[in-house]
DNA sequence: TTACCTTTGCTAACATCGTTAGGTAAATTT
DNA sequence: AAATTTACCTAACGATGTTAGCAAAGGTAA
């Protein structure tokens, strides 16, 4: 029941965006009446955490995929952005969710593990890439976090349109050029 | 009363956040009925426009004194990235409207002049800059999106509670980190 | 069988929201 | 003085998240 409310709920937020799911709709949709949902989730923005732990989770998955395929730091972290970008593009309501792009109820400083995932992927593979250098762990940690920023900055100027390129394999380009740079610079 | 509606709003934005702010609270505000609201704005979502564009002019304004102040480009892109980081801490409430960073009805994709007010600034910067080298148009403006990315991105990461780092001066670190990273591979 | 209790589900309501229809009374125009 | 425009309000509609309280069904113990 608990996963049917979630499946259904990720079904209709696909359908017609996280704006209009409302609670109404997700009992109309598994066919109860409103208040079994309440059994099973204290609250609203409690479905939408759920769900968007499931969006962690799916990224995760992917990524660890290229941890395995890749042992060489730079290709890694290449694959990692390629993968946190893609992963974004085609599951624009994941992202959203997860980093409360426009959206109510997002939940932010719920620091759970899922939350870090992928900063501590790309924090292994910059670890890697560096190691033989002189930097301090501090330079590193600020190296982690810009490589972030960037992919995040980028992905979410374009998902909210504030980009006024409009061909996305040109927006693409955009991030492979900065990932060359920023891995050149390291 | 247009501009006392837009007034009582931000204000009530500044107190509550936007989550709360409702007609009827904007209604009693300013002592006068619904409907009265209606005849000044469309709906709700124009009253959050109207101040998402006072977010940008005043913006604005701080990057043309950065303009005024600085006519070196370099130390003008640098003045440029800390009005920008300073502008969104300084106002949270704008930042996340005009970027709708956990906004609903956050108006993406309604390019407005003011819009693009601060990637032309950083775009005459870094023209500025570059202008000696070979770098082509393509890659100019590729950069130009990528340093808007890094502190959008950073900005937005930092203000979702997405960051572990606390101190609010480390992040601000970050970013000048970053900053410079950039600038010296320009 | 009867009495109890827990589970499972529902109806109906509360408060709040954005939005609008329709009316009143004053101010202005003709 | 009559007509019209303006300024404003009450009251409602439909939708939202959330909850109180109840009914029926099934299992357990006597």
């Amino acid at each position: 029941m608990r996963t049917n409310i979630l499946a259904v709920a990720m079904q209709l937020v696909k359908e017609e965006g996280w704006q209009s799911l409302s609670i109404r709709k997700i009992a109309d949709a598994i066919e109860y009446s409103v208040p079994v949902i309440y059994d099973h989730f204290e609250n609203k923005e409690a479905i939408l955490f759920e769900l968007s732990m499931d969006g962690f989770r799916l990224l995760d998955r992917l990524l660890e995929k290229d941890k395995r395929k890749y042992a060489d730091p730079e290709e890694r972290l290449r694959a990692h952005a390629e993968t946190y970008w893609n992963f974004a593009f085609k599951n624009p309501e994941y992202y959203q969710l997860m980093y409360g792009l426009g959206m109510p109820c997002s939940s932010p400083g719920k620091a759970k593990p899922e939350f870090n995932s992928f900063r501590e992927h790309i924090a292994e593979a910059i670890e890697g890439i560096v190691k033989d250098n002189k930097s301090s762990d501090e330079e590193t940690c600020f190296k982690i976090y810009a490589f972030w920023s960037v992919l995040h900055g980028l992905i979410s100027i374009v998902m909210m349109r504030c980009s006024d390129i409009d061909d996305s394999q040109m927006n693409k380009k955009v991030m492979d050029d900065t990932v060359n740079a920023f891995i050149k610079n390291l």
